[in-house]
DNA sequence: GTGAACTCGTTGCATTTGTTACTAACTACC
DNA sequence: GGTAGTTAGTAACAAATGCAACGAGTTCAC
């Protein structure tokens, strides 16, 4: 008989501690931005460089268009983000951070640092690095195993 | 200035590749068995030993009363679970996993394992144990860390 | 023992997330 | 240049998750 133990099972420790995290960064953001974590990934992906269509973001945060969407819509409203006609294709507008966007950011990013050196306080630079590939090696592992089953 | 790749934020790729697999995981169990991945929690550390109040069951699987409360009706409105009186407790039912709960399992378990084999093909022994071993460090980092703020 | 405070599990409500459907605009082909 | 098919973004709907309040049962203090 098969015992698979649930504590012992990759996906599950991964989910918990994933939640866990994302838990620490959607309070931290929440309270001291009143932004969201889609919200804070378009104005982290913003800050890079702006300028960009909603479906660019989309990719580079690797979220769905409707989620991107909606973030956009919310920091528009609050003049986080400037939204400009695409002149190459009129459904589409091109987004920056505005001024005020570009201020939050300069506090945010410090704030994000501070967070994830608290998190991986135990962790030294190697073990960051290796953690950071294997994810990557994870998710396309995933990706991959999403395809072949369709 | 202070620039913040989003893609070399670990929250935010840990956030990623847990969400492709737990995508993964939960097609694949809503599929073949109709379950979600709440309900297979349960079902799980059932097996591994029955006879567990919904408290208990809580704090195994790491999830809220309410999303055991839920899932556990889920499965014995399916037959999956017994739920008898607790003698110590009478606000409490004991669940176990019936026969054809039991038999369900064994059907998942080896899926699970299969799922997880294929999802990790890549990685040594070695470093799945390592893998394991700093989720769990930072699990307890998270938590610590909501401690300390609160 | 009786009442205050607490716990177990459920329900109802608000938020968040995902899916589908839709409009407007663009592309490609004839 | 007109029509079929595609894409950008939004809106409307459905499902999942989280939180607050509740009823019933328990515990502890007095």
């Amino acid at each position: 008989m098969t015992t698979l133990q649930l504590d012992a099972f990759l996906p599950y420790r991964l989910s918990i501690a994933s939640n866990r995290v994302s838990g620490v960064i959607a309070t931290a953001y929440q309270a001291l931005f009143g932004l969201k974590i889609p919200e804070w990934r378009l104005v982290c992906v913003l800050a890079e460089g702006g300028g960009l269509s909603q479906q660019a973001l989309g990719v580079a945060t690797r979220m769905d268009k409707v989620m991107v969407s909606r973030a956009a819509i919310a920091l528009a409203d609050r003049d986080l983000v400037t939204r400009e006609p695409n002149p190459d294709d009129q459904r589409s507008h091109l987004l920056s951070l505005s001024e005020l966007g570009q201020q939050l950011y300069d506090q945010i990013a410090p704030k994000a640092q501070e967070i994830e050196r608290a998190l991986f306080a135990g962790f030294s630079a190697k073990e960051r690095e290796q953690l950071m590939e294997m994810l990557l090696r994870l998710e396309s592992a995933a990706e991959k195993y999403e395809g072949d089953q369709t």
